[in-house]
DNA sequence: GATGTTCCGGTCAATTTCATCCATCGGGCG
DNA sequence: CGCCCGATGGATGAAATTGACCGGAACATC
């Protein structure tokens, strides 16, 4: 994970369909060459996939919520996660510090959407406590580009 | 916006790197057509880039970090969005309704890392009243997979 | 301390796969 | 009956994959 790498993952995070002749200019490498290093980023899991980033207006999903939430400590926790894992429209889901359990980011198409969501899926699990809801009213800035750490010389 | 383009959204959100063949299987239709759908996609900006996706801990950011922001009403908000936009630390930022202004999501090395970006980032900018962090203690789930809606009939 | 060997990584060239383009055909609608 | 949109098939072109060769570094040997 030198400082090659790390160019070729920061490139192939904004554009993944350049090509590898591109990609082997910014790495200032050969072609096979630059191909050897995304094949072994793949491998060693660094890339873990190649994806199509949607834009979620187009997608039908304009509605960006972050819920958190508080569960009660018991057996109850697991159905909560299996439950928050299995909807579609939760992007994520964090344990977190602080006075809430769990903080969570969900997509939804509308309003009643949002209604159904907190009544049907996220109350109706037991053990939920305590409910707060963050609408997004404006999105400055959502993007998936991880800033790729300069990385311990090691490894 | 059909079924199928859902479908074929969903599909390539899940893997971009199948190829046409595989995805026409799943589409029910010809490859050729298929590309034509996908190029439309393309074309109307509803899939936006093809993107790497990576491990965040492999990639050298472990620490997930939610910060809630209240800042004073004012021309220091253009400030603050730009600050916020130009940071490559936040993931995002959302304008939201409630008690606070902003919620980010920040992705940093390590602890110090955190520290650095709240005092010398965050707090550093003009307006900034009140600063809420959220730790991810554990990830149940994150993805960049949205919920593609069954869409509205028009279009 | 110098030399030879082995391993890792990069370059170059050849093969093969894949996507794109173009022409044709069938179905639906005016 | 004619027009238009969408699907199929084949040909062209560019891209990725594979293999063999070359150079440098680390280690062991002399």
């Amino acid at each position: 994970m030198d400082e090659i790498d790390r160019n070729i993952t920061v490139a192939l995070q904004l554009d993944g369909s350049a090509g590898l002749a591109e990609l082997a200019k910014v790495a200032g490498l050969s072609v096979s060459a630059t191909a050897e290093r995304v094949k072994r980023l793949e491998e060693r899991g660094v890339i873990r996939a190649w994806r199509a980033d949607l834009d979620p207006v187009a997608a039908g999903c304009p509605l960006l919520v972050h819920i958190l939430v508080t569960v009660a400590p018991g057996k109850d926790e697991a159905a909560f996660r299996k439950a928050m894992r299995r909807q579609a429209a939760v992007l994520e889901c964090h344990a977190i510090t602080g006075d809430w359990t769990y903080l969570l980011k969900v997509r939804l198409a509308d309003l009643p959407a949002l209604d159904a969501f907190l009544n049907d899926e996220l109350r109706a699990q037991s053990g939920v406590q305590r409910v707060g809801t963050l609408l997004a009213i404006a999105t400055v800035k959502e993007t998936s580009i991880l800033p790729v750490a300069p990385a311990d010389p090691e490894e």
